[in-house]
DNA sequence: CTATTTTATCGACATTCCGTCAATAAAACA
DNA sequence: TGTTTTATTGACGGAATGTCGATAAAATAG
């Protein structure tokens, strides 16, 4: 069994407020390099020390959020990987929506290298899943994972930050005739 | 006759060496975001309150340093649009070369917002200017200037941040491969 | 060439944010 | 209930910011 150490409520309710305090002035803000340490605790209503006891700086406090979107946003994702492929574009558009939900949070994380790192490993991983399998009818001339999956954050950075207007049914095709030979 | 109303050599002087100042911090540092006003004022040898004078704060700086460096790529890259196409594959490794000549700088100022914007509306710029070139024998399945355009950003910033180990000569052949349809 | 005007640079000030104390208050536990 | 543990807090020193009036250097007029 495990003994799991039970954590001090006041932890939870502080940790929960600042990160609720984050979401609430990225909001407003729209530009996370005008967070200070200063705005998230008044937000948050409670004193500036509380929050270096939980994060380390800004940054950290901002790694963790990704890491949790990320918990979730993968959790959404790996079921679909184990659809045939005949699914293919069902599953890219799933994918974009759950991306267009959050797009304005996405908007202002991509512009965290810890965010960046997560969601082209993430299309990474996606990728080379379809291309396993598919077996052998791959490509001869094969374009690499890092370029498919830094072309792909690049299309998803400019559509959360510039190009929301599109639907993801509109990005799933271009994307779709982008890579697909034909 | 324009009447050039002469620039005191002292401003000159100011804002050259703050601008070498921010090269050699940057080159150090690798970090943009760690940039203040006081160590590039130190760098400089001049007062801070000077920098005040010359620029609306770090960001403007970098604005106007983004700016003077796309003016002199913009020489270098107008020229190779007017060569016919048969020469496509040279004139993407010249483009890269460039950019690996200034990739450190290249990899921090990419973060940069004005940087992002510039860089793409060059690269749709060249897109639509070989589309032109190529008349009436394009695809029908057309992929839009501002997919391509995102999805080539993506690759360079991922280039010069993450992947400057490969060639200029890798790079371009990847790209050909994923846009070329066969 | 000298005197005057213009303006770039500088030192200093108030403000804000940062990171870290010891003191206090709340939760966990015996 | 009384004791221990730990989360929260107010306060302090240091650093960065943006803006003064004072000074020094350049441009201009006589």
């Amino acid at each position: 069994m495990f003994t799991m150490k039970k954590e001090d409520p006041r932890s939870i309710r502080s940790r929960r407020m600042l990160k609720e305090a984050v979401f609430t002035l990225l909001a407003e803000n729209e530009d996370v390099s005008q967070l200070t340490v200063q705005k998230i605790t008044n937000r948050a209503e409670l004193n500036r020390a509380t929050f270096y006891l939980h994060y380390e700086d800004i940054n950290d406090l901002l790694r963790q959020i990704v890491h949790e979107i990320f918990d979730e946003l993968s959790k959404k994702v790996d079921p679909l990987l184990k659809i045939p492929r005949s699914n293919e574009h069902e599953q890219l558009v799933a994918f974009l929506d759950y991306i267009y939900e959050y797009r304005k949070l996405f908007a202002v994380l991509v512009e965290h290298k810890g965010f960046k790192t997560s969601l082209t490993n993430l299309l990474k991983k996606t990728i080379q899943a379809r291309r396993d399998a598919r077996g052998e009818d791959l490509p001869p001339n094969l374009v690499s994972l890092d370029i498919i999956g830094a072309s792909l954050l690049g299309i998803i950075m400019w559509w959360v930050k510039d190009g929301i207007q599109f639907s993801s049914e509109y990005v799933a095709e271009q994307i779709a005739r982008l890579y697909k030979k034909e």
